[in-house]
DNA sequence: AGTTGTCAAGCTAGT
DNA sequence: ACTAGCTTGACAACT
Protein backbone atom coordinates (compact mmCIF):
# COMPACT_ATOMS: atom_id res chain seq x y z
CA UNK A 1 0.00 0.00 0.00
CA UNK A 2 1.40 3.42 -0.83
CA UNK A 3 -0.34 6.70 0.40
CA UNK A 4 0.13 10.29 -1.74
CA UNK A 5 -2.07 13.48 -2.37
CA UNK A 6 -2.85 15.60 -5.69
CA UNK A 7 -0.26 17.68 -8.04
CA UNK A 8 0.14 20.07 -4.80
CA UNK A 9 2.14 20.66 -1.92
CA UNK A 10 1.52 23.20 0.28
CA UNK A 11 5.32 22.88 2.56
CA UNK A 12 7.55 23.99 0.00
CA UNK A 13 6.98 26.83 -1.84
CA UNK A 14 7.42 25.72 -5.06
CA UNK A 15 4.99 24.60 -7.22
CA UNK A 16 4.81 22.01 -10.49
CA UNK A 17 1.56 24.36 -11.76
CA UNK A 18 3.05 27.57 -12.63
CA UNK A 19 1.42 28.73 -16.04
CA UNK A 20 0.42 32.20 -17.45
CA UNK A 21 -2.30 33.38 -19.41
CA UNK A 22 -2.68 32.09 -23.39
CA UNK A 23 -2.69 35.48 -24.49
CA UNK A 24 0.58 35.80 -23.56
CA UNK A 25 1.60 32.83 -24.83
CA UNK A 26 5.26 32.16 -26.29
CA UNK A 27 8.50 29.54 -26.67
CA UNK A 28 10.02 31.66 -23.92
CA UNK A 29 7.66 31.90 -21.77
CA UNK A 30 6.66 27.78 -22.42
CA UNK A 31 9.77 26.62 -21.52
CA UNK A 32 10.77 29.05 -18.12
CA UNK A 33 7.95 27.97 -16.63
CA UNK A 34 8.10 24.68 -17.77
CA UNK A 35 11.53 24.20 -16.24
CA UNK A 36 10.72 25.90 -13.23
CA UNK A 37 7.22 23.01 -12.92
CA UNK A 38 10.39 20.43 -13.07
CA UNK A 39 12.91 21.34 -11.06
CA UNK A 40 9.16 22.02 -8.71
CA UNK A 41 8.25 18.72 -9.15
CA UNK A 42 11.92 16.75 -8.48
CA UNK A 43 11.47 18.92 -5.07
CA UNK A 44 8.27 17.86 -4.35
CA UNK A 45 9.05 14.30 -5.11
CA UNK A 46 12.10 14.66 -2.54
CA UNK A 47 9.63 15.38 0.00
CA UNK A 48 7.70 13.00 -0.72
CA UNK A 49 10.41 10.05 -0.64
CA UNK A 50 11.69 11.77 2.77
CA UNK A 51 7.69 11.14 4.40
CA UNK A 52 7.32 7.67 2.76
CA UNK A 53 4.20 9.23 0.83
CA UNK A 54 5.16 6.57 -2.72
CA UNK A 55 2.02 7.61 -4.24
CA UNK A 56 2.05 11.31 -6.44
CA UNK A 57 -0.10 12.44 -9.27
CA UNK A 58 1.65 15.26 -10.92
CA UNK A 59 -0.65 18.09 -12.06
CA UNK A 60 -1.73 18.82 -15.76
CA UNK A 61 -0.44 22.08 -15.71
CA UNK A 62 3.11 20.62 -15.80
CA UNK A 63 4.00 21.82 -19.39
CA UNK A 64 1.21 24.73 -20.14
CA UNK A 65 -0.97 24.40 -23.18
CA UNK A 66 0.80 21.70 -24.16
CA UNK A 67 -2.49 19.98 -26.26
CA UNK A 68 -3.08 23.54 -27.17
CA UNK A 69 -3.31 24.52 -31.02
CA UNK A 70 -0.99 27.53 -30.07
CA UNK A 71 1.99 25.64 -29.29
CA UNK A 72 4.14 24.17 -31.51
CA UNK A 73 7.16 23.81 -29.60
CA UNK A 74 8.94 20.63 -29.63
CA UNK A 75 9.26 20.80 -25.57
CA UNK A 76 9.29 17.09 -25.70
CA UNK A 77 12.73 16.77 -27.29
CA UNK A 78 13.97 19.88 -25.21
CA UNK A 79 13.36 18.66 -21.95
CA UNK A 80 14.12 15.13 -22.97
CA UNK A 81 16.91 14.91 -20.71
CA UNK A 82 15.24 16.16 -17.39
CA UNK A 83 11.91 14.10 -17.94
CA UNK A 84 14.51 11.16 -18.10
CA UNK A 85 15.85 12.05 -14.77
CA UNK A 86 12.69 12.50 -12.65
CA UNK A 87 11.71 9.45 -13.99
CA UNK A 88 15.11 7.67 -13.08
CA UNK A 89 13.82 9.03 -9.71
CA UNK A 90 10.43 7.83 -9.25
CA UNK A 91 11.91 4.43 -10.47
CA UNK A 92 14.91 4.15 -7.72
CA UNK A 93 12.30 5.64 -5.28
CA UNK A 94 9.10 3.35 -6.49
CA UNK A 95 7.49 5.91 -6.37
CA UNK A 96 3.76 5.03 -8.12
CA UNK A 97 2.33 7.85 -10.27
CA UNK A 98 -0.84 9.07 -12.08
CA UNK A 99 -1.55 12.02 -13.81
CA UNK A 100 -5.79 12.96 -13.83
CA UNK A 101 -6.98 15.34 -17.37
CA UNK A 102 -9.24 17.74 -16.00
CA UNK A 103 -13.44 18.20 -16.55
CA UNK A 104 -12.93 19.63 -20.32
CA UNK A 105 -11.69 15.86 -21.32
CA UNK A 106 -14.71 14.07 -22.57
CA UNK A 107 -13.72 10.71 -24.71
CA UNK A 108 -17.78 10.38 -25.24
CA UNK A 109 -18.92 13.73 -26.53
CA UNK A 110 -21.33 14.46 -28.96
CA UNK A 111 -19.11 17.03 -30.35
CA UNK A 112 -16.54 15.23 -32.54
CA UNK A 113 -14.43 18.44 -31.81
CA UNK A 114 -14.13 17.78 -28.36
CA UNK A 115 -13.71 14.25 -28.88
CA UNK A 116 -10.71 15.15 -31.15
CA UNK A 117 -9.47 17.64 -28.48
CA UNK A 118 -10.03 15.32 -25.59
CA UNK A 119 -7.55 12.66 -27.48
CA UNK A 120 -4.76 15.30 -27.66
CA UNK A 121 -5.15 16.02 -24.08
CA UNK A 122 -4.75 12.61 -22.98
CA UNK A 123 -2.24 12.32 -25.74
CA UNK A 124 -0.48 14.99 -24.04
CA UNK A 125 -0.42 13.42 -20.09
CA UNK A 126 0.99 10.19 -21.85
CA UNK A 127 3.54 11.90 -23.47
CA UNK A 128 4.81 13.16 -20.58
CA UNK A 129 4.93 9.35 -18.32
CA UNK A 130 6.33 8.28 -21.64
CA UNK A 131 9.11 10.64 -21.14
CA UNK A 132 9.87 9.78 -17.86
CA UNK A 133 10.03 5.99 -19.69
CA UNK A 134 7.68 4.62 -16.77
CA UNK A 135 6.24 1.35 -17.23
CA UNK A 136 2.57 0.69 -17.72
CA UNK A 137 2.26 1.15 -14.22
CA UNK A 138 1.88 4.95 -14.04
CA UNK A 139 -1.53 5.79 -15.24
CA UNK A 140 -4.20 8.90 -16.64
CA UNK A 141 -7.52 8.40 -15.30
CA UNK A 142 -10.65 10.02 -16.55
CA UNK A 143 -14.27 9.63 -16.51
CA UNK A 144 -16.72 8.67 -18.71
CA UNK A 145 -17.99 11.59 -19.38
CA UNK A 146 -21.06 13.06 -19.89
CA UNK A 147 -25.15 11.80 -20.82
CA UNK A 148 -26.73 13.48 -22.92
CA UNK A 149 -30.04 12.05 -21.79
CA UNK A 150 -28.99 9.00 -23.60
CA UNK A 151 -26.57 7.04 -21.18
CA UNK A 152 -26.72 4.07 -23.00
CA UNK A 153 -25.81 5.23 -26.39
CA UNK A 154 -23.38 7.81 -24.55
CA UNK A 155 -21.42 4.40 -23.14
CA UNK A 156 -21.61 2.94 -26.22
CA UNK A 157 -19.64 5.84 -27.50
CA UNK A 158 -16.98 5.91 -25.08
CA UNK A 159 -16.56 2.46 -25.31
CA UNK A 160 -16.13 2.99 -29.59
CA UNK A 161 -13.82 6.13 -29.00
CA UNK A 162 -11.81 4.23 -26.59
CA UNK A 163 -11.27 1.08 -28.83
CA UNK A 164 -9.50 3.36 -31.44
CA UNK A 165 -7.20 4.66 -29.24
CA UNK A 166 -3.47 3.40 -29.82
CA UNK A 167 -2.07 0.93 -28.18
CA UNK A 168 0.56 3.10 -26.03
CA UNK A 169 -2.73 5.45 -24.95
CA UNK A 170 -4.26 2.67 -23.79
CA UNK A 171 -1.98 0.95 -21.57
CA UNK A 172 -2.52 4.22 -19.06
CA UNK A 173 -5.81 5.11 -19.32
CA UNK A 174 -7.92 3.91 -16.81
CA UNK A 175 -11.75 4.89 -15.65
CA UNK A 176 -12.86 6.34 -12.70
CA UNK A 177 -16.47 6.25 -11.16
CA UNK A 178 -17.72 9.62 -10.52
CA UNK A 179 -20.45 11.03 -8.79
CA UNK A 180 -23.44 12.02 -10.81
CA UNK A 181 -23.70 10.26 -13.82
CA UNK A 182 -21.49 6.91 -14.18
CA UNK A 183 -21.61 5.12 -11.60
CA UNK A 184 -19.17 2.03 -10.43
CA UNK A 185 -21.40 -0.58 -12.06
CA UNK A 186 -21.47 1.11 -15.11
CA UNK A 187 -17.48 1.32 -15.25
CA UNK A 188 -18.14 -2.38 -14.73
CA UNK A 189 -19.59 -2.80 -17.40
CA UNK A 190 -17.57 -0.96 -19.16
CA UNK A 191 -14.74 -2.73 -18.09
CA UNK A 192 -15.83 -5.80 -19.71
CA UNK A 193 -16.09 -5.08 -23.07
CA UNK A 194 -12.64 -2.89 -22.88
CA UNK A 195 -10.79 -4.00 -20.15
CA UNK A 196 -10.08 -0.63 -19.37
CA UNK A 197 -8.88 -0.97 -15.40
CA UNK A 198 -11.11 1.43 -12.84
CA UNK A 199 -10.06 3.51 -10.27
CA UNK A 200 -12.16 3.38 -7.19
CA UNK A 201 -13.34 6.39 -6.09
CA UNK A 202 -15.18 6.31 -2.13
CA UNK A 203 -16.72 9.30 -2.14
CA UNK A 204 -17.78 9.80 -5.86
CA UNK A 205 -18.96 6.13 -5.02
CA UNK A 206 -20.89 7.02 -1.48
CA UNK A 207 -22.73 9.66 -4.00
CA UNK A 208 -23.40 7.45 -6.46
CA UNK A 209 -23.58 3.74 -5.90
CA UNK A 210 -26.11 0.38 -6.41
CA UNK A 211 -25.74 -0.51 -2.87
CA UNK A 212 -22.76 -2.54 -3.15
CA UNK A 213 -20.46 -2.68 0.22
CA UNK A 214 -17.19 -0.55 0.22
CA UNK A 215 -15.59 -4.37 0.61
CA UNK A 216 -17.51 -5.68 -2.55
CA UNK A 217 -17.32 -2.45 -4.32
CA UNK A 218 -13.21 -2.52 -3.78
CA UNK A 219 -13.26 -6.19 -4.81
CA UNK A 220 -14.66 -5.79 -7.94
CA UNK A 221 -12.93 -2.59 -9.20
CA UNK A 222 -9.55 -4.74 -8.16
CA UNK A 223 -11.04 -7.35 -10.19
CA UNK A 224 -10.13 -5.02 -13.16
CA UNK A 225 -6.55 -4.31 -12.35
CA UNK A 226 -4.17 -6.83 -14.28
CA UNK A 227 -0.57 -7.08 -13.32
CA UNK A 228 0.72 -4.28 -16.06
CA UNK A 229 -1.22 -2.05 -14.80
CA UNK A 230 -0.11 -2.56 -11.11
CA UNK A 231 -1.84 -2.00 -7.66
CA UNK A 232 -5.43 -1.01 -7.57
CA UNK A 233 -5.80 2.81 -7.46
CA UNK A 234 -8.33 4.23 -4.84
CA UNK A 235 -9.33 7.48 -4.51
CA UNK A 236 -10.03 8.99 -0.94
CA UNK A 237 -11.85 11.97 0.25
CA UNK A 238 -15.10 12.66 2.44
CA UNK A 239 -17.72 14.63 2.51
CA UNK A 240 -17.32 18.37 3.61
CA UNK A 241 -19.98 18.50 6.38
CA UNK A 242 -22.74 21.17 5.30
CA UNK A 243 -22.09 21.51 2.53
CA UNK A 244 -23.75 20.50 -1.25
CA UNK A 245 -22.92 17.01 -3.10
CA UNK A 246 -19.70 16.97 -4.58
CA UNK A 247 -17.37 19.24 -1.96
CA UNK A 248 -14.97 17.44 -1.05
CA UNK A 249 -13.52 17.95 2.64
CA UNK A 250 -10.66 19.52 4.45
CA UNK A 251 -9.29 16.99 6.97
CA UNK A 252 -9.51 13.41 7.06
CA UNK A 253 -11.51 11.57 9.60
CA UNK A 254 -8.92 8.90 11.68
CA UNK A 255 -12.15 7.12 13.17
CA UNK A 256 -13.96 7.01 9.65
CA UNK A 257 -10.52 6.86 7.49
CA UNK A 258 -9.93 3.17 9.91
CA UNK A 259 -13.16 2.20 9.39
CA UNK A 260 -12.26 1.92 5.72
CA UNK A 261 -9.14 -0.22 5.96
CA UNK A 262 -10.71 -2.77 8.31
CA UNK A 263 -13.43 -2.94 5.67
CA UNK A 264 -10.94 -3.15 3.23
CA UNK A 265 -8.24 -5.24 4.51
CA UNK A 266 -8.04 -8.22 2.18
CA UNK A 267 -6.51 -6.15 -0.28
CA UNK A 268 -3.90 -4.13 -1.43
CA UNK A 269 -4.43 -0.58 -2.84
CA UNK A 270 -2.85 2.78 -3.29
CA UNK A 271 -4.48 5.53 -1.58
CA UNK A 272 -4.49 8.70 -3.16
CA UNK A 273 -6.29 11.52 -0.37
CA UNK A 274 -8.26 13.95 -1.99
CA UNK A 275 -8.96 16.26 0.78
CA UNK A 276 -7.95 19.88 0.82
CA UNK A 277 -5.26 20.13 3.04
CA UNK A 278 -2.84 18.13 0.72
CA UNK A 279 0.32 16.34 2.02
CA UNK A 280 -0.50 16.78 5.26
CA UNK A 281 -3.28 14.55 5.47
CA UNK A 282 -1.35 11.82 3.57
CA UNK A 283 1.22 12.33 6.55
CA UNK A 284 -1.84 11.63 9.01
CA UNK A 285 -2.92 8.86 6.68
CA UNK A 286 0.49 7.01 6.99
CA UNK A 287 0.52 8.16 10.40
CA UNK A 288 -2.91 6.17 11.28
CA UNK A 289 -1.47 3.46 9.41
CA UNK A 290 1.57 2.99 11.07
CA UNK A 291 -0.36 3.14 13.65
CA UNK A 292 -3.45 0.84 13.80
CA UNK A 293 -2.39 -1.43 10.64
CA UNK A 294 1.87 -1.54 10.60
CA UNK A 295 1.79 -4.54 9.01
CA UNK A 296 0.14 -2.51 5.19
CA UNK A 297 3.22 -0.36 5.03
CA UNK A 298 5.67 -3.39 5.15
CA UNK A 299 3.59 -5.16 2.71
CA UNK A 300 4.32 -1.67 0.48
CA UNK A 301 7.91 -2.13 1.12
CA UNK A 302 8.26 -6.30 -0.01
CA UNK A 303 6.14 -5.57 -2.88
CA UNK A 304 8.19 -2.72 -3.65
C1' DA B 1 2.61 44.77 -0.80
C1' DG B 2 -1.71 43.15 -0.65
C1' DT B 3 -6.29 42.41 -2.87
C1' DT B 4 -9.33 40.90 -6.38
C1' DG B 5 -11.15 39.57 -10.92
C1' DT B 6 -10.01 36.25 -14.27
C1' DC B 7 -8.26 32.31 -16.62
C1' DA B 8 -8.48 27.21 -22.92
C1' DA B 9 -11.49 23.85 -22.67
C1' DG B 10 -17.39 20.56 -20.72
C1' DC B 11 -21.02 18.86 -18.20
C1' DT B 12 -24.29 18.47 -14.41
C1' DA B 13 -27.33 19.49 -10.69
C1' DG B 14 -28.24 22.69 -7.04
C1' DT B 15 -29.73 27.25 -6.20
C1' DA C 1 -31.01 31.59 -15.67
C1' DC C 2 -27.12 31.27 -13.22
C1' DT C 3 -23.35 29.22 -10.74
C1' DA C 4 -20.48 25.93 -8.05
C1' DG C 5 -18.04 22.10 -8.48
C1' DC C 6 -14.85 19.09 -10.59
C1' DT C 7 -7.91 16.23 -9.49
C1' DT C 8 -5.02 21.13 -8.14
C1' DG C 9 -4.76 27.74 -7.76
C1' DA C 10 -1.98 30.91 -9.98
C1' DC C 11 -1.69 35.09 -12.90
C1' DA C 12 -1.94 39.79 -13.56
C1' DA C 13 -4.02 44.05 -13.06
C1' DC C 14 -5.47 46.79 -9.76
C1' DT C 15 -5.47 49.58 -5.21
Amino acid sequence: MKIGYPCINTTINCTTNSGFRLRNYSKKLLREKTSNNLACLKKVLEFNVKNNLLFFRIGSGLVPFASHQVCQDDWFNFFKPEFKKIGDYIKKNKIRISMHPDQFVVLNALDKKIVKKSIKEINYHCLVLDLMELNSQAKVQIHVGGVYQEKQKSIARFIENYLELKPEIKKRLVLENDHLSYSLKDCLLINKQTNIPIVFDLYHHQCLNNRETVSQAISQANQTWQKKDGQLMVDYSEKQLGKRKGVHGQKINSLKFRRFLEQTKNIDFDIMLELKEKEKNALKAVKIIKTYFPNFLRRAKASA
